[in-house]
RNA sequence: GGAGUGGUGGCCGAGCUAGGCCGAAGGCGCUCGCCUGCUAAGCGAGUAUACGGCUUUUAAACCGUAUCGAGGGUUCGAAUCCCUCCCACUCCGCCA
């Protein structure tokens, strides 16, 4: 959410880069309800002011055995205007928050301006395609030549999207999730193992809701909802604090099953283990102060690009332009990894700092040393790595011309040393 | 799921069955100052958040309003009375 204050003051920057995302928004029609919330919370004050000085004069007055019915009576009339009041403020604020809830984050100045994912921009590039002698099958293929992956009856007791994973696939994937975790826990991340379903109030803290809820399975009896990522339980662990400033920065890593409806991409990467309902993923989240962001997303992208490394995977980083970011993001870096199948790179991590957009919806907050000052913190997250496009890309550039796969150096140490993974 | 008890400021804890003097006693903690050879003790002051008054800049001070789990009701007036919901704890039942 974004401060209607700053919106006050800054109103052609807001339209400009809301515009900038492809939005639309009446600026207009939110800042006349402003004014009018303004106008008659300040009539009410004064109203419920006189309420509460007469009212204790009543009570004195009674005290001492005085006549106190037309005073009251007067008083009476008065608490109606104050009702009437009330209400209408209630609903002017109720259509504020929910124009505000709709608003997406304004970029940072340094995003590039761009209509949609063609006009992104190459921040860097690690490594090299490996050159095959012969021709790279899709994991897919690869998987089930091993066995180690099966669609089809994870489909038959789910739904499609749905893969079960078989042996030396589900190890892998294990391997995968806890190498990430060792290697951001040495880089100071503190693991956090949080709930997978939470209520509405996370994922409005976060972004998700209310507009996104076609995205997100629900379960309608209890009110809950699946988290899409664990940004949503880790960064909502702090909601409504404020933290001591020597407490900042908070860095968590948390593994977590994350659930997602893809509502609208059929269609889209229907092979395969690319876009699934439900998936794993290690996610780094941090809360900072301020002035700290910047460098903790720097930080944050590069222990993302540390698995990659690791794993001795070739990736790029893209800069998404202000077309392609997300809702509630200011700044976001892509991580793609290579896929050889596909002779192209693919989306592993996304990187973002969303300013105090989150920590203004979710009221986290920090206390500055002085004791004093009470402002809202910065939130940051990235994938470290989506755990299942990771196994897929460890598939695709590690398989040899036999269908078997040559385990990277990383992550033998996860597999009992094993270095090739045969059928 | 059944029965019961309870949710008050950073924490503990009064007040809630006589509704007004309660944004809330007291204690602890913390901050600043004083005092002290150092430490400890002691003394004094302060110590919630949001919105509004403030408007073309910022901050402080001051004033007002709201908040005693959340929402609603009764009343001139509610932490105190009534209703609904949420949460925690205890016992029983059930279950990884």
């Amino acid at each position: 959410m974004l401060d209607i204050k700053y919106i006050i003051a800054n109103t052609d920057i807001a339209r400009k880069k809301t515009a900038d995302r492809g939005a639309n928004f009446d600026f207009d029609g939110l800042l006349a309800l402003d004014a009018e919330r303004k106008k008659l919370q300040a009539k009410n004050d004064e109203l419920k002011s006189e309420r509460n000085t007469v009212s204790k004069e009543i009570g004195r007055i009674r005290k001492e055995g005085g006549d106190i019915s037309e005073i009251q009576e007067k008083m009476r009339l008065a608490g109606d205007e104050i009702d009437a009041n009330d209400k209408t403020l209630g609903e002017i604020q109720t259509k504020m928050e929910e124009m505000l809830l709709n608003l997406p984050n304004l970029v940072k100045d340094e995003v590039p301006v761009g209509k949609d994912e063609t006009e992104n921009v190459l921040y860097k590039t690690w490594g090299e395609p490996k050159k095959f002698s012969f021709e790279p099958k899709a994991h897919w293929d690869i998987a089930e030549n091993l066995k180690i992956l099966d669609f089809e009856r994870g489909t038959k007791i789910a739904k499609s999207r749905f893969t079960a994973y078989m042996g030396m696939g589900a190890k892998l994937e294990r391997a995968l999730i806890n190498l990430m975790l060792d290697t951001h826990a040495e880089r100071g991340y503190k693991e956090v193992l949080a709930p997978y379903l939470v209520n509405a109030d996370a994922m409005r803290g976060t972004g998700q809701l209310p507009k996104f809820e076609e995205e997100l399975f629900k379960c309608e009896r209890d009110e809950l909802y699946l988290i899409p990522t664990a940004e949503v339980s880790v960064t909502n662990l702090y909601s409504g604090e404020i933290i001591p400033e020597n407490e900042l920065p908070i860095r968590h890593c948390s593994y977590s099953a994350c659930f997602r409806r893809e509502a609208g991409s059929h269609g889209k990467d229907v092979r395969g283990l690319i876009r699934q309902h439900q998936f794993n993923k290690v996610e780094l989240v941090k809360i900072t102060a301020p002035e700290d962001s910047d460098n903790e997303l720097a930080e944050l992208l590069d222990s993302a690009e540390n698995i990659l490394r690791t794993l001795e995977l070739p990736y790029r980083v893209m800069t998404l332009c202000s077309g392609d970011i997300g809702f509630s993001s200011a700044k976001t870096y892509d991580i793609e990894v290579w896929l050889p199948s596909a002779n192209t790179y693919r989306e592993i991590s996304s990187c973002s700092t969303f300013v105090d957009y989150q920590a203004r919806r979710a009221s986290i907050r920090l206390r500055r040393k002085d004791g004093k000052k009470v402002e809202f913190a910065h939130t940051l997250n990235g994938s470290g790595l989506a755990v299942g496009r990771t196994l897929v890309a460890v598939l695709e550039n590690y398989q040899n011309e036999d269908g078997s796969i040559t385990v990277p150096n990383a992550l033998r140490p996860y597999l009992g040393g094993l270095e090739v993974i045969k059928a």
